[in-house]
DNA sequence: GCTAGCCTGACACTCAGTTTCATCATGGAT
DNA sequence: ATCCATGATGAAACTGAGTGTCAGGCTAGC
């Protein structure tokens, strides 16, 4: 898409060549071991040189959570689209189905995706950093809902730090489950774990 | 100090050359800026070699969060040393205060810290790493507290993290602050934040 | 003083990521 | 159909972080 919204010929291919290139870094880490595996590796394994694979995945890490950048806003726009007498705990409950809906609708691909990035500290540490990144536009939303104007409060700051929390752990149990214990209970039981008393 | 916990006098010299590094270290990345110091020139600069600079910090971050590790055992410490029949959260917030102490012993130096890391992405990043590997051993003193065996719940799981939320929230708006602002009552409010409603 | 265990510096190495440049394909306009 | 501008690719050189090895030197303890 262009900055006009219209879809490209050369954006659609660029879009394929790149969930091309994620799938054969992403198998090839599963057999290996994400530290195993160099850039070389995946260059020659996906058949283009180690200059486009960067070009397409600024690090190795992001060939793997490279989908994860875009979830934020996704989770932002389903946060505004909440009615906006629900208070903020409520309305990002509800916004963060956005973000477990590819869980439910792929669980075997997910679960492979989870357990690769627990099982490899550096796209651990890469992922909270990721998933950090969406509180500005996560506790701008809130701002927003709330009508005054467009600087969060510490308080809805630490509200939006929380609910990606709840996210984290809820998703940390049902891949420590193997996918059997179902994500929306454990995230309305991670939810409820923030009631006080 | 030794696995019996003596200190002998090598250890006591490591310190004393660590904390100099460190210092250093420090000075150099506040005035050049972090990227822009390479390992070579924090060597130059300290009068030792390349090798030996990273003996002492295993990363280049780590010459400015080193001591960051250490806190949250020292924080979980005194989440234990709590008395049994306060709440969770209580004894989060107050266990928490060993964690801001530093900050109010010595808020100039702290100032520039949270300056330093909060303009300089890697370091903001590892920050996040570092302080979310608190989580375990936190989750861990708050199940032991409970009494109901070694393995932390989901709710004390998502506790744990949102408190750390909390003094991290206070602690970025104390640093836009400039320290003005008083860290005990940003750290409340910001508790007080996640009681719903 | 001797020795064993360390700290240190030197060096070579791997690998991630950046930058530059030449080449090649393609889509759109004439 | 041809031309051209844009952008995708690959090659290569470079920087810098972090690892591993090894030899020499200092020191604590005997």
């Amino acid at each position: 898409m262009d900055t006009a919204g219209r879809t490209n010929t050369r954006d659609i291919a660029r879009a394929a060549v790149r969930a091309q290139l994620a799938q054969v870094a992403f198998t090839l880490f599963r057999r290996e071991g994400f530290e195993k595996v160099t850039l070389d590796d995946l260059a020659a394994a996906a058949g283009v040189s180690r200059s486009t694979f960067l070009r397409y995945f600024g690090t190795k890490e992001d060939a793997v959570l490279g989908t994860f950048d875009n979830k934020g806003e996704r989770v932002a726009d389903a946060l505004r689209r909440r009615p906006g007498d629900e208070d903020d705990w409520t309305a990002l409950r509800h916004a963060l189905d956005t973000a477990i809906e590819e869980y439910r609708k792929d669980p075997d691909a997910a679960l492979a995706l989870t357990r690769l990035v627990r099982d490899t500290p550096a796209l651990c540490a890469r992922q909270l950093e990721k998933q950090h990144g969406w509180c500005p536009a996560l506790a701008l939303a809130l701002a927003e809902r709330s009508g005054r104007g467009p600087t969060p409060t510490l308080g809805q700051q630490v509200r939006v730090a929380a609910a990606l929390d709840c996210l984290r752990v809820a998703v940390d149990h049902w891949t420590a489950s193997d996918g059997h214990h179902d994500l929306v209970t454990l995230l309305d039981e991670a939810f409820a774990a923030l009631a006080r008393g």
